[in-house]
DNA sequence: ACATGTATGTCGTGG
DNA sequence: CCACGACGTACATGT
């Protein structure tokens, strides 16, 4: 069932429109005050409006990124009324509005609004949502599979091996019998290396463990990250991802 | 001087408005092929394409975040022009349009438009852009000024003293003249000690500094940050910003 | 609520 | 152009 619609009307000025986004393009001055202070002059820009609350100011440029914004839960209050459509100051144009929007945090955004080019609201409903598949999850769960991958016979003791600082991704035993620590990033970087430094680190005290070997397995691995993990003697391995899913057998899958 | 204002016309019909931010409010389908492929089924929603070529779809929530995005630089082209209005096959709606993006990384979004609700475009001209204070580079500047407030005595000998993997934020020296090698963060988490014990390890092996003792700076620093630098022999300083705003001379300030 | 790890992160900056 | 670090990171997840 739908939720219902409230017609958000602020000051005696409808701002937002419930369950419907607002997209104004404007003039317009916004200053944001929290973890920082941001300005931004008098310029024309779009203004998108959520009905979960959120604002965001773009450019027509920088990606999907807003120049500036406030993250919902927030509140949005009209400060000032439209000005009569008379100047009573020559050669500045009156404020269409001001609107302030207070974040959780504390934080605030003030927007003022000049020449207002375009200003239409658009009910779209609930969205049905995004499905997303290839994440560094399903990559981990190929490897648990497949983990010949990483070294030949090699097996798998198990996924989120617990330790007392976090799970170690795969937990392999070598074709000696040697325990290996393995961490699964979607791209290897430098984080990646000390994450699983600190786990071997801990788990070499474990005298159930005995010696434990560490293998960073990423589809790409930064050159800094390699040399970081040459230094504390753990093995890179850079797997692919198509051929992993081509080694996964699709019978088994529910999608 | 403004760039000039390509019409972006793409197998015979206008994509874009070269500088211009294109709004488009349709029921569409959306797929996305990239380092993850990603779904989103027939839904309403908002098309913002932007004239640095990036294309973003959002729904009615989740903050400024679209629910589906191509970064530029990107092509867009127009794979199939609009089907006439009447419908062959009963019961379906005609496709009014597909797009397909194409990304520098080879990831593609293909867009089934369906029926449009609006389509505007609105020149907004180049923004003057953001200007922004308070980040980690202030509160570096404002440390290096008074380094009497990591430790009494202490001087600076350099702001991003150079080291082979990457600059220190402070080199200072102590009362006693022994050299302290300072990170300074905004948050204090457990990546800035270990980005701070990799470069004391390097600095310790040049004869020249000697003993060099390790300062973590933070505005908050959490507990296990807390542990791992005692735990390393690094003294943690949270530093209060509004202070050190406060001893900064504004008569020295530019803004 | 807090802490942790991921992200199609995005974005600036320096080599 | 690549590589790295910061970000108002945001976001999901497990405790």
């Amino acid at each position: 069932m739908p939720p219902p619609r409230p017609r958000v009307r602020v000051g005696g000025y409808v701002v937002g429109y419930g369950m419907a986004v607002r997209l104004v393009i404007a003039r317009c001055q916004v200053d944001y005050a929290g973890r920082l202070t941001a300005h931004l002059p008098m310029a024309k820009r779009l203004i998108l409006v959520k009905s979960d609350g959120s604002v965001s100011i773009h450019a027509d440029d920088r990606a999907y990124k807003p120049l500036n914004w406030m993250s919902p839960p927030c509140t949005l209050t009209e400060l000032a009324p439209p000005l009569p459509e008379s100047d009573p100051v020559p050669g500045k144009r009156p404020l269409t509005a001001v609107w302030e929007i207070k974040g959780k945090e504390g934080d605030t955004l003030q927007i003022l609004l000049a020449e207002v080019f375009h200003d239409s609201s658009h009910e779209l409903g609930i969205d049905p949502g995004l499905q997303k598949d290839g994440v560094e999850a399903h990559l981990q769960m190929l490897l648990a599979e497949h983990p010949e991958t990483l070294g030949l016979g090699w097996s798998l003791v198990r996924r989120e091996y617990m330790t007392a600082i976090g799970p170690v991704d795969l937990l392999c035993r070598d074709e000696a019998g040697r325990y290996v620590a393995v961490e699964v990033k979607r791209r290897g970087e430098i984080d990646g290396v000390e994450q699983l430094t600190r786990y071997l680190e801990l788990m070499r005290r474990d005298p159930l463990l005995g010696e434990v070997h560490g293998v960073f397995a990423a589809q790409q691995i930064k050159p800094q990250a390699k040399v970081l993990a040459a230094d504390r003697g753990i093995t890179c391995v850079t797997v692919d991802y198509d051929v992993l899913r081509g080694m996964d057998d699709p019978t088994e899958r529910l999608f």
